[in-house]
DNA sequence: TGAACGTATGAATAGCTCTTCAGATGGCCC
DNA sequence: GGGCCATCTGAAGAGCTATTCATACGTTCA
């Protein structure tokens, strides 16, 4: 793989970014996180959570996909850990899984809202 | 395309969710900043600069990918707007291009290590 | 100018992701 | 139990993504 060690323009620079790196571990754990993130009807319903809690059939109607699309999407943000869901009856109810997901859509929002003006 | 208004379980809520929905544009562009980020090279490159001011060959040796690959990995954090860079004669040095960009990885990855324990 | 270096780009292939469809599961009510 | 409803799951195909290789660009220095 990696050119390690080979062709350092700025040796002392390299070292010191290095040291500053995160573990693989938790490396891969944020990308997928970040990938689960990375899907405009995941995205909608995570903004639509961070509201109140709601069913799949619910959720469905709100962000406008097939409730099995919906199903297949809050399965990846449950394996993530993003969302919670408890059982009633016949109904799922799906909720967000803590403060730190809120946090990163406003984050995220903040961001874009500047870039797009 | 979805089964709006069809088959609502609890459709006070469903009209509360959707009041609260963002725009279309805002939402294909966050999906787009999380998928830029969804990736262990690009977060590691994120990483780094979050440190130091580096040059695309530096930061090759740093993440341990090929000088090219780093190079493809910074065109699409340019697109993001998630990198600045800045010409010296035939180095180029990237950096964040502001401070949600550490603000999101900070964020994630608080996330990351409540759930890696 | 010509060579060397750092960086950027285009094309191609292998691998992954989303959506849909069909069907399975599990709970409620008659 | 039998039918219905909400949700879940697996498989399949279309579309997208990452990495590599080859090459082009732009700058510096002799």
């Amino acid at each position: 793989m990696g050119a390690q060690g080979l062709h350092l323009i700025h040796p002392k620079d390299v070292r010191a970014a290095r040291a500053a790196l995160c573990s693989e571990a938790e490396l891969t754990f944020l990308a997928d996180t970040f990938q689960i993130l990375a899907n405009p009807t995941r995205l909608q319903i995570v903004c639509a959570l961070a509201q109140r809690e709601l069913c799949v059939g619910d959720l469905a109607a709100v962000v406008e996909a097939s409730p099995s699309a919906v199903s297949h999407h809050l399965r990846q943000l449950r394996q993530m850990r993003l969302v919670r869901h408890r059982r009633q009856g016949k109904l799922t109810f799906y909720s967000l899984a803590d403060e730190h997901v809120a946090q990163l859509l406003d984050l995220g929002l903040e961001h874009v809202r500047e870039e797009l003006e």
